[in-house]
DNA sequence: GTTTATACATACCAATCGGTATGTTTGTCA
DNA sequence: TGACAAACATACCGATTGGTATGTATAAAC
């Protein structure tokens, strides 16, 4: 049986998607239309991961082609090239990814400032050396692209305005509840929550320092709480 | 008269070295103690400028090159290697620069929040459009080299120290003048200013706006005054 | 005037990059 | 069972990269 059929062929069942499609490229995903369905996500998911450790310009066609054994061939089939690899990596991974953990629970929050902290301090537990190390993927790319590609910059905007936007709702019906100052300005408030935000975790990153990250963490809470009435 | 015998023999006089030497290269610096080392200068300033608008990996020395009219063979003359241009600038421009406009101001500053907004305020209304589209140096550099390298991680890292620590004594002494809240921890505050003031310069630079620039300020400006007696 | 080190200048190199052209395998549908 | 398009696979390409080897001009010392 060659790697080939293997990799359209091949079941196993239970396990998550993530770390299947991760680890064992061979394996056939259910969620996936068809067998070239998954091998875009199979490169998606490993383009996100040389991206978020070497950055967008600095990735390697190559590198992910090794790492996850698909050819040249087939990724240019998918792909028309690397800028289009790079946009549907925001577009597919960060983008959702965002929405999930940040904007949905905002969204759905009784009290603004009480979930914005509960949300900080539950994704600060889940961050590890790796991921303290290479920093925020959004931040990360933002940072390289937005002044060099307009593509890269209108979406990653995109998503800090939908992010924003989410914080900023939340703080709104926070001043309706009595619970945020009427004085606060939520637009501008949301703005600054989420700079900080970043500029912590890119602190976190320089130091490579956990404790840096708690540390910044704390004065963002701070700053949460004044806006409390 | 070859343009080699210009650029050693060269004078004009009296205007700045920095406009001069951006754009005359064949300008004697007074200041230099040799020839060679008004050509390294002009390199490390040039590095400075390509390493700010591409990124360090992204850098081309062949483009230094090219803006300089500095030949190969005199940048390795000066430069062991690409690496090494790129601690010298950190050492010699980002570090210098940021000790003159943000360590120093706050070393000699009477009360240390109305200081550092002055600061603020001030820095700001120097940013232009072409600043916010760039970044930070200092911050672009840290998210790009500090995971990947050990020798510009050390080096950006104690700047970053040292910009902390002036914060953190001038605050401490704030609060022996009765102008600092006694129960902020100096310490963590320092790491949260400079991080939401990175976090600031960095959304600004997404949103390529002097707008939410100013916007973020004034949160940080709300953070400051929160710790004010 | 000769020597010597500094300060360049020119030509070249292997490695890597993103991208393309062309050939082959596979699943599907008639 | 044959046709056909989707899904790859392989080989190659020009451009650019950081880096090196070697040659030359200049200023200062003797």
């Amino acid at each position: 049986m060659s790697t080939t059929a293997r990799r359209r062929h091949g079941r196993i069942g239970e396990k998550l998607h993530d770390v299947l499609s991760a680890r064992y490229h061979w394996w056939r995903c259910e969620r996936c239309e068809s067998a070239g369905e998954q091998t875009r996500l199979l490169l998606l998911e490993a383009a996100f991961r040389e991206i978020h450790e070497q950055g967008f310009q600095a990735a390697s066609l190559s590198r992910i082609l090794k790492d996850t054994g698909v050819t040249k061939g087939a990724l240019y089939h998918h792909f028309p090239n690397k800028q289009a690899l790079g946009y549907a990596v925001v577009d597919e991974i960060i983008a959702t990814t965002l929405r999930e953990r940040w904007v949905k629970p905002m969204q759905e929050a009784n009290d603004p400032i009480v979930t914005f902290i509960t949300l900080l301090q539950e994704e600060g537990k889940q961050i590890d050396e790796e991921m303290v190390r290479l920093g925020c993927p959004l931040n990360n790319l933002s940072q390289e692209m937005s002044p060099i590609d307009a593509g890269f910059k209108s979406r990653l905007e995109s998503i800090y305005d939908e992010w924003r936007e989410a914080i900023a709702q939340a703080l709104r019906r926070g001043q309706g509840h009595g619970q945020v100052r009427p004085s606060v300005n939520v637009e501008k408030a949301a703005i600054f929550i989420v700079a900080s935000l970043e500029g912590c975790l890119g602190s976190a990153k320089v130091a490579q320092s956990i404790d840096v990250l708690h540390a910044c963490g704390t004065g963002l809470i701070h700053y949460l709480k004044s806006l409390h009435t």
